[in-house]
DNA sequence: TGACCTCTGGACCGACTGGTCTATAGAATT
DNA sequence: AATTCTATAGACCAGTCGGTCCAGAGGTCA
């Protein structure tokens, strides 16, 4: 007879807890710069619980980040652009969430894959092909919204990548610049372009 | 009577190489990932010439690495916007120019600036002061540019924000892509809304 | 009740980190 | 020739890194 897999109360809650509090510390020191010893006190657990969710150690974890990260991206694009609604307002709402969380932490809170994507190297394959799924399902979904907005699929893929793009690197200077001017500007203007686009 | 101060000759020649090889390592690995070893092996320094060249060790080196990379993007900036060339195909050079230095390294050497943009807290002020320094530098030479070519002021900003955006949001898409693809992408997609605002 | 199992707790480890310190080579200055 | 200064060289150090290992806690089975 097959037991009920149905686990015990405490655990996922610690599992989640180590994942959460690495994708923080992935926002915010990137990969190498977050020691382990500073996550498990944030995560308030000891060093062995890690190894028994995660045997795979530290990358283990990692992995699971950024894997959790592109679920919860994904089920948020999904809310955004859900019954069919006009690209570029989702895109204006994401943005607009993203910035309210970088200006929330004193921009210190940026995208938990972006670090990890730099960081990593080629010899890196778990984390590399994870980082490569994540970009690839958002950009998946940004695509189909684009060509049910009409735009043919050459420009559905071109656009979904600059929209990403525009997000991460938009990010990127907000945080260096203690200033979510950068990122508001160049948001601004791709909508502006795409707005424009539309009405020609 | 004042010294002539053109210094010797290996003194500059380490100094710089240094430098380049720690913007080599902040390419490939980020800062917290490049270790002073690895960088003394390729730079093939002992480490007191490091300290003395740089009082401030590794963070002075990675402040004055980000520094090297400001001037040396502005320069080229320069070189391809000089004359009041097109921004569009000024864009499309600098573009190609990352796009083969990416390829060419298998993948690995992205945007030295970028990596120590997301790993820097708060707490490394100069080291964010560089980088804040750096893109702006780099914004403000594109929005010139773009004012040059009929953009008022607000649109030169935003675009010139959107601009270095895709350049870093593209790259770091390329990357974990192993593909050049979505940066081809991305590139390609912002040239065309801008062209087709010119014909507006 | 005893065996088992998952999960927690933390002592412990070797390797390596960034950084300091002293010795010295060699050119420039006196 | 003696001195001074810049630059090179690397031994050495304390601290931290990621990781291993084992002892128990507490639940669920036979």
């Amino acid at each position: 007879m097959i037991t009920p897999d149905y686990s015990t109360e405490a655990a996922p809650q610690t599992r989640e807890r180590l994942i959460q509090t690495m994708i923080h510390l992935l926002q915010t020191r990137g990969l190498h710069g977050a020691g382990l010893s500073e996550l498990l006190a944030l995560a308030q657990a000891p060093k062995g619980v890690l190894y028994h969710h995660f045997p795979g150690g530290k990358t283990a974890l990692a992995v699971a980040a950024v894997e959790a990260t592109t679920a919860w991206s994904c089920n948020k694009l999904d809310e955004y652009l859900g019954g069919g609604a006009d690209v570029g307002q989702a895109l204006g709402r994401w943005i607009e969430r993203a910035q309210r969380g970088l200006h929330g932490s004193g921009f210190e809170r940026g995208c938990p894959l972006a670090a990890v994507a730099l960081e990593s190297t080629a010899a890196d394959t778990e984390l590399r092909a994870a980082l490569a799924a994540a970009f690839q399902a958002i950009r998946a979904r940004l695509a189909q919204a684009l060509r049910r907005n009409g735009h043919d699929e050459a420009a559905a893929q071109g656009l979904a990548a600059l929209i990403v793009a525009t997000y991460e690197g938009g990010l990127l200077q907000a945080r260096v610049a203690n200033d979510t001017a950068p990122m508001a500007q160049a948001t601004a203007a791709l909508l502006a372009l795409l707005k424009e686009k539309e009405q020609k």
